[in-house]
DNA sequence: TTTTTAGTTTGTAATGATTACAAATATATA
DNA sequence: TATATATTTGTAATCATTACAAACTAAAAA
């Protein structure tokens, strides 16, 4: 996805493509490796040294409420920002540390669904070893 | 489970069996409602009124290492704590706020883990409405 | 039983992520 | 250009959790 595009996506849910959210969006896009908060910050900081912290909390808010981005909470120390936003799994590595995304049919969410229940949202999370830190 | 059944699990386990930790203890297994750490301090320091936050803290973590107790990280706020150790999943209601499980079969969580990874922890959640809170 | 030792609890202080807030700045509209 | 609105910024506050050291308890040794 290009700059202008992304800009074109902020524009089209409604969120006014200030450089600020435009950089926190890019860094999202080309970077997916789920980073919480202070690593979006201490990416962007480098290329505007008055960015806030405050203003990626705002930035994510605002991409996360237009459906952009989505916030996970794998471990509850922080949480981490994914701009991938279709069904998928997350698989956090616990050797090499990575956390990367997994398909996820629609009727597997279906599968697990107990009868009686209205599931509207998910987070499925394994964790364990990726392929390349198997023993 | 009775009381005196807890105590014979903390020993078998390797922790020492003092009142506070069968209290944290008790608490989790009679009132499945995955609390957070605050409403099981709240609960029991009504019993206890000495009782202190950090011991429930070190109770959690002493009860967690143990394996008799599991942390959830449903929302990134605060974690939540379940003594059911048993392969399951947690609904959360977005109307009552209620959590609660459901069941899971090894081969479910066996099939989303993509090929070439290997799973050893999973946490599957879903949220929407509950049984009772359906449209 | 007394002493010693290790483990546990407690209260307070520190930490760290996140949010609240108000002033400063930028953008859009009239 | 003037005016209203939205956004950014820095600082201070919040809140869950952890660090720490003193007080306490219980188990082991003498």
């Amino acid at each position: 996805m290009t700059a202008k595009e992304m800009a074109a996506a902020l524009c089209e849910r409604g969120v006014r493509p200030t450089p600020q959210r435009l950089a926190v969006y890019e860094f999202l896009c080309m970077h997916p490796i789920h980073p919480s908060a202070d690593t979006v910050y201490e990416a962007v900081v480098e290329h505007n040294p008055h960015f806030s912290r405050t203003t990626v909390y705002n930035s994510l808010r605002a991409l996360m409420q237009a459906g952009l981005v989505q916030e996970l909470s794998m471990d509850a120390d922080e949480k981490h920002y994914d701009a991938n936003t279709s069904l998928h799994g997350h698989f956090h590595c616990r050797h090499c540390g990575s956390i990367t995304d997994f398909p996820l049919e629609p009727t597997m969410v279906q599968s697990l669904t107990p009868t009686g229940y209205t599931a509207l949202g998910q987070g499925i999370y394994l964790s364990g070893l990726c392929p390349a830190c198997q023993p």
